[in-house]
DNA sequence: CTTGACCCTCCTATGATGGGAGGGTCTATC
DNA sequence: GATAGACCCTCCCATCATAGGAGGGTCAAG
């Protein structure tokens, strides 16, 4: 299997299987003799494996732990329960902290009139508490 | 004022403000004889605002644009609202996504038992139907 | 034996930020 | 005036995951 029937096979585009290849996430299994990489079924499912990880949002440095614990048939699944545990406190932070700035937006955007006027509570909260017109 | 008392002032890196000069977001009112950048109150303002924005996740184009309005003493509210009401949409559906991926992840990490065994509902989802003990 | 689809490597860019090297400027103190 | 130390300058590099392209090699079907 070459790279462009890997990819079709598992949802990921060539460019990223090479660089996938590159960082050493997931390694082709050989080379052909013109130098085309090889992929067999198990790293297309690797590669697939990749692909939904990231899809949760996981990092590759945390990809490369799970599919390391993936590959280790002996592995506890307190190891993994852990890593998932710590992204998604690290997931549950970041939505709080989008929610917080999504929140004072809308109330923001709630009290402008959004008419023809100039006065806009939005620019005015951006501008703290000297505002163009009073500062100029 | 110099950069580092601009940088002070503002509660913008000293990188950051050359960064905005160069990419001419907020450009120092001139240099001095020994080419240092000279900020006065209104571009220090401007530098508060760009902060406060960057706060609320406006990227450069959009406080670009903020900034712009926000010079013009005879801009309409309608317009400052419309870009803020397309970031919220933006803001919204991203944490959407976000809450997705958490979501997926909490019930997986709930029903891992996360002890000595190798059986992981975590790495059995981001396997797919073929995860590595049925495929290997 | 050519054509077209595919593959290779290497370089570039993204967006916002930080780090550092190498060197010039300013100011206070001696 | 000289020197030290704090500050500033420009230019380059790195991040993270992803995509685009140039220039050139490989392969299979006609």
């Amino acid at each position: 299997m070459n790279i462009g029937q890997a990819a079709k096979a598992s949802g990921v585009s060539v460019k990223m299987i090479r660089y996938y290849d590159e960082v050493g996430l997931v390694r082709p299994s050989g080379r052909s003799e013109g130098n085309y990489r090889e992929y067999d079924a198990r790293e297309v499912n690797e590669l697939r494996f990749v692909r939904r990880a990231r899809g949760l949002g996981f990092d590759m440095a945390e990809i490369a732990q799970l599919l390391s614990l993936w590959r280790d048939r002996d592995r506890s699944s307190r190891e993994v329960k852990a890593i998932a545990q710590r992204h998604l406190e690290d997931l549950d932070s970041r939505i709080r902290e989008m929610q917080a700035m999504a929140d004072t937006l809308r109330h923001l955007a709630h009290c402008c009139a959004g008419d023809d006027r100039p006065d806009c509570p939005i620019l005015e909260d951006l501008g703290g508490t000297a505002p163009v017109h009073t500062t100029l």
